[in-house]
DNA sequence: TCTGTTGTTAGAATAAATCTAATTTTAAAC
DNA sequence: GTTTAAAATTAGATTTATTCTAACAACAGA
């Protein structure tokens, strides 16, 4: 992974996106400085939702295609975990989760699991990103 | 995993559903005749088209019902890929997947990655499934 | 200042999945 | 065989995340 890391206490936003090729406009620069300030893992609503409760006017809509934006270039890592939400996370370190039924709670997996997994792609395809879920359970049923 | 093997050349569904303390009613007969007649990766929709060609009238709603019973109880694995898709693999063997985001296809991984995986859950939590899913993309761009 | 490209937007459209409430089926009791 | 209560099935409505559309705005380069 050739992309720098994103969690920068700086807020120097904009040469971030002009790293990626992506163009800084105030709304990626307003939605990066909601997103990269720390490591979280959200959604699209939770992102609006953070946004609007800050007095940004910035469109569902441009939530969206900025946070696949981000996504496609790297500066994010997307979640998939159930139908019917993506979560974005926020450190594009390269790394797993634990994601609690229970609670819904989604938590990084620190552990290196990287290393082990080297399932060999399919001939003529290669491999584009690996991706660990593990579903954890509260120990009282 | 303490569920037998779903995939039986024999047909004998009812005992498999009564084996997991599902009653077997001539929906859910008809489903499991059609999902574990071989490995495959269905959604919902899919299950419900090869369900409706072939002359049943079952409906959208016992379909998924009856697919999250299954995997609920161990029948199926559930893999989540995009939002907006559940896959159901009839392949319930402990196994991880690859997935080409060229051609949306979904293939199993027979090498063994589970042992390698062995990350410690949270305190007060116990791990209830691993998921491995590999992006794959063909090699010409 | 023009011009073409790119970004943003509100609201409509899409589509997977769940919910609702009525009906049907079933098992157990009589 | 009837009756009864619980479980399963169903059509259609509803929900909800996401994408699409088409109009408008911002911008870079000439």
């Amino acid at each position: 992974m050739s992309v720098a890391d994103t969690t920068r206490p700086t807020g120097d936003y904009s040469s971030l996106l002009k790293s990626q090729g992506i163009y800084p406009t105030s709304q990626r620069l307003e939605i990066a400085g909601a997103l990269f300030a720390r490591h979280q893992h959200v959604t699209a609503d939770d992102l609006y939702s953070i946004l609007s409760k800050s007095g940004s006017d910035i469109s569902k809509a441009t939530v969206y295609n900025t946070l696949n934006l981000f996504a496609d270039k790297g500066l994010l890592l997307q979640v998939n975990l159930d139908a019917n939400k993506t979560y974005f996370d926020s450190n594009n370190r390269f790394h797993h989760h634990f994601y609690n039924l229970d609670t819904g709670e989604l938590t990084d997996i620190t552990d290196d699991l990287a290393a082990p997994i080297k399932a060999k792609p399919p001939k003529g395809t290669q491999i584009e990103s690996v991706n660990v879920v593990i579903r954890i359970r509260n120990e009282n049923d």
